[in-house]
DNA sequence: ACCTGAACACCGTTCAAGT
DNA sequence: ACCTGAACACCGTTCAAGT
């Protein structure tokens, strides 16, 4: 049996586009926090000084595999997915749904936005989107922000939970406090507990949605 | 002069308290970032360890300090503060100029929100003022969520800008990248570039809560 | 220009042992 | 019960020196 020239594969040249994917790769097999700059060296054969050759800091990488990933974000481009509202909920829920799989990574978007290609895309595709459906652009625009902003802290909100269970009971101790509200010092979240957590996620996303849009359409800029 | 019984105060017993009083000052000293637990226990005259007997984690240490910080939230209760929907402004902006205030909390509270006393007075008043606007319970509990959530996202946002150079650095890249954002690939970016950035925060908040209350009238939770 | 070894200056959390 | 020294297992980032 003949060796092989060499034993070892040569070791890959190190580009921001593999340092990206060895990234993604990384946060796949055990989320965000596994994706440090020590480890990503680990992985890509290097030391993490080799990494700022590529990329600025941490927080800079992060928006990186971001915008990576929101190249999945269903679009709702094909003709036959109905009218701009409905629309609007794929693309939006397409967006939570990424993110929500994606644990910690929108915590770190939340502050640091991607300014990527799929970024900008996503942005063009709702302004697009809200113009069909009449909305002035002042309005559209600032509209846009806030519907990104409220998917991506949705999941923020949510994801935490599903990666450590430290914050899972965080939330149960928020439950907690207010299923146990005093009626007396706090009546309306005595009488409305079971409102405050009920629904699915999907159904809370699904009505923030709607109530966006109908505050998008019913506030113009000028007051 | 006679030299006094101990040259050192004694050191004051650890409480919860106390504890929360150091982060708050160490946090107005030098923002959160300095709030660490090895920091906080220096500041304290002991070691990290002996933290553990009163707060469980960092996390749990965070949302203490804004629950503490939320007591100096204007709940808007005076006579002539005027209708529902203006002390509803009063009360969200206040809570939104107190995270503006303290860079680096807001992210923490997006993904462990407080459950202490100040947290519930919060949503206990925003409850009261949604109801005294004629807003069915079952959308005003979903809708205080979403108010608090998106004026938390707003800080966590900008706070990170003020914190440090780094976070600055990205918005100017986000900014320029909308404002090239080429005619052909992004016509809308590209026009409506202007509108995306406009503002200051103040007026964008007051815009959003606008918005938001618009949205939480139209939009019932039975579809 | 690109890459890196080594260092700097830190972290959160645990746990056995003390009082 | 409360407290702690010491350790465990890490971090991000910089920089002088190499190729």
């Amino acid at each position: 049996m003949p060796i092989s020239r060499r034993e070892r594969p040569a070791k890959p040249a190190l580009t921001r586009e593999g340092i990206v994917d060895t990234a993604l790769r990384l946060m796949d097999e055990g989320g965000l926090q596994r994706v440090t700059m020590r480890r990503l060296a680990l992985a890509l054969d290097t030391g993490p000084a080799s990494l700022y050759v590529y990329v600025a800091n941490t927080a800079e990488l992060h928006a990186a595999i971001l915008d990576r990933l929101l190249g999945q974000v269903d679009l709702a481009q094909a003709a036959d997915e109905g009218g701009w509202r409905e629309r609007l909920h794929t693309v939006l829920v397409s967006y939570t749904r990424l993110l929500f799989a994606h644990p910690g990574l929108a915590q770190s978007a939340l502050v640091t936005r991607p300014a990527g290609p799929h970024y900008l895309t996503l942005v063009e595709t709702l302004l697009a989107l809200l113009d069909e459906g009449g909305v002035p652009a002042p309005q559209a625009a600032w509209g846009v922000d806030i519907l990104l902003q409220s998917a991506t802290a949705s999941a923020a909100e949510h994801s935490s939970r599903v990666e450590d269970t430290r914050s899972d009971e965080e939330w149960r101790r928020l439950n907690r406090a207010l299923a146990e509200a005093s009626a007396e010092t706090y009546p309306r979240i005595h009488a409305q507990a079971a409102d405050l957590v009920s629904g699915t996620p999907e159904e809370r996303t699904r009505w923030a949605i709607d109530m966006l849009v109908n505050g998008i359409l019913a506030t113009p800029r000028t007051r």
